[in-house]
DNA sequence: CCTACCGATCGGTAGG
DNA sequence: CCTACCGATCGGTAGG
């Protein structure tokens, strides 16, 4: 569970008697600090994440920086907000879709998964994917961890596919990494008014795992 | 032509009498330079373009920072050149394939093309790929227009390759990008000692252009 | 949530 | 190709 959805149990709670405890933040508390970390993902991805300022993203918000701080701790503390929502973004239903029996549709579910949660939020997964640079100490591992986490997902969907003829033989790895690739790119590319996520996402599915001869 | 194709067009040329031209820079001036965007582009890879400095640049040659500017106007101008660089190999063979007239045979070629240029220098192309907001005024116009013509020769081979049956049919313009995006995504996760580009290009044809029916 | 400010970093230059 | 240095930017804090 990452630390934006733990500051987010209170949410729905009944109203509570006497003193509001502040150990558990407000829901417009919550609602604002999910905002700075959207329009940040914005900010960083056009200006990158070292010349992104908190000026920006305060602005953005109509705020000064300082005030900023009483949503996140530090810019590292609110890039790492940013990797939080997209790894937990991906691995929000990847279990499901790898119970998935039959092969051939498991793949085509995470396939779809991919790239439907990559075009629904560019902006966020262009900082994921193209500012790890910026995060410090041990969220560098954190990351990585649960990245290797989700890849495994993909590489046992891609043996079993390859298992039941619906892929090519190959190093299960490598396909596994180019078809996250392949889903993943859109992010670069993407015109939200243009470009639909479910037309991409089948799309994908289309180029890989054509009809079953 | 690059700026640095056009800086480097002495080279090989006859030994020249009289005073150095100083027009006409030497060969080890070219190749220190040459030099110089490599370690650039590793530097910018690791640390992203405004966090590394030409401090490390520098002293991973061995010099001072100040010393750099014997060979670069700015940091910008550095990241310039990298760009130059990477867009350069890309567009160097692609009116070559482009000429191939069997649809599948010339899709094949630019697909391979991709993917081989990028595995063959993935510290280049993550720089190219994910830093482009450090280019400043007309190099961001610049580079974009390159890129757009070098798509274009992907999307007309996706068109000839659908009209073929190669393809299934879909939007040309959706495919080439995810087909670019497939074979470019290996700058990410590509291991030099472990993987090797040939066997990736090849990995990439397999899962587009499976075996005609 | 704000104004005012400090301190470190780093691109770039002077001058040799 | 170097040493020494300047100047701007920007993350972060004090104090309210």
């Amino acid at each position: 569970m990452s630390s934006e959805q733990r500051a987010s149990t209170s949410a729905g709670a009944a109203r509570k008697r006497g003193r509001p405890r502040h150990e558990q933040p407000s829901q417009e508390y919550e609602t604002k600090r999910r905002e700075v970390v959207s329009v940040a993902s914005e900010v960083f991805r056009m200006q990158g994440y070292d010349a992104g300022t908190l000026d920006e993203v305060a602005a953005a918000m109509n705020l000064r920086k300082a005030s900023l701080y009483y949503y996140v701790k530090s810019k590292a503390d609110l890039l790492r907000l940013i990797f939080d929502r997209a790894i937990d973004r991906s691995l929000e239903q990847i279990e499901e879709y790898s119970a998935i029996e039959d092969p051939r549709n498991r793949l085509e579910a995470l396939i779809r998964h991919q790239a439907r949660t990559v075009a629904n939020d560019p902006a966020l997964f262009a900082v994921f994917f193209d500012h790890r640079a910026g995060l410090e100490g041990d969220d560098v591992a954190d990351i990585a961890a649960k990245e290797r986490r989700y890849l495994r997902y993909f590489i046992v969907a891609v043996e079993d596919a390859m298992d039941a003829n619906v892929l090519p033989k190959a190093d299960p790895r490598m396909v596994a990494a180019t078809l996250i690739g392949m889903s993943s790119w859109v992010y670069k590319w993407m015109d939200p008014v243009r470009d639909d996520p479910v037309v991409f996402a089948d799309l994908c599915v289309q180029l890989i795992l054509r009809p079953r001869d």
